[in-house]
DNA sequence: GAGAATAATGATCTTTGGATCATAAATTGA
DNA sequence: TCAATTTATGATCCAAAGATCATTATTCTC
């Protein structure tokens, strides 16, 4: 199950997926990656915005990557917001 | 040739080949997605950091997403500098 | 090589994200 | 249900990104 993102919201969202598909707490991930807490929360609950250094530094503590590609037919993941 | 991205420089990188192969100039750009140049030129040449909202304005000008996904066993486009 | 198109950059101001202190709220599990 | 864990959030300060004016430098193209 890929983690498409076109939004802000939609990268958060992803962020928890992963973090929780591998079973870390924000404060887990928070030492991890060096960012608080707190930013990990704002982040993930898409509650204000956030750097782009930031977002690497939560995927990297989450071994993940992000591939760009050409927009899919479909929505992201939460196309079933549409409905 | 996907664009992985692990960084900020990764994904400057990117949205400029992404711009290229659209024959889109940053002008174009700027036009098209709201964006100043000057901030265009600050990303693609990683001359500064970036907000993910601008990201993705710029990503959805460009009709591109992101897909974010486990780390692959090689690393990002930009392999070559290790050597 | 000249001229046009494109990209890069100087300076200032405003806005906002992150750091930092903390605690309150919500969720989970026994 | 109660305790423990986890997540969300209030307030302040600082650093940095984007907006905005622009001009200069670079890169194509003829």
């Amino acid at each position: 199950m890929d983690q498409i993102a076109r939004s802000s919201k939609d990268m958060g969202q992803a962020l928890r997926n992963a973090r929780k598909a591998q079973q870390m707490t924000q404060a887990d991930l928070a030492t991890r990656s060096g960012i608080w807490q707190r930013t990990i929360s704002t982040i993930e609950t898409n509650a204000g915005g956030a750097k782009l250094d930031t977002i690497f530094d939560l995927l990297a503590a989450l071994d993940m990557e992000i591939v760009v590609v050409p927009r899919s037919k479909s929505a992201p993941e939460d196309l079933q917001d549409i409905f």
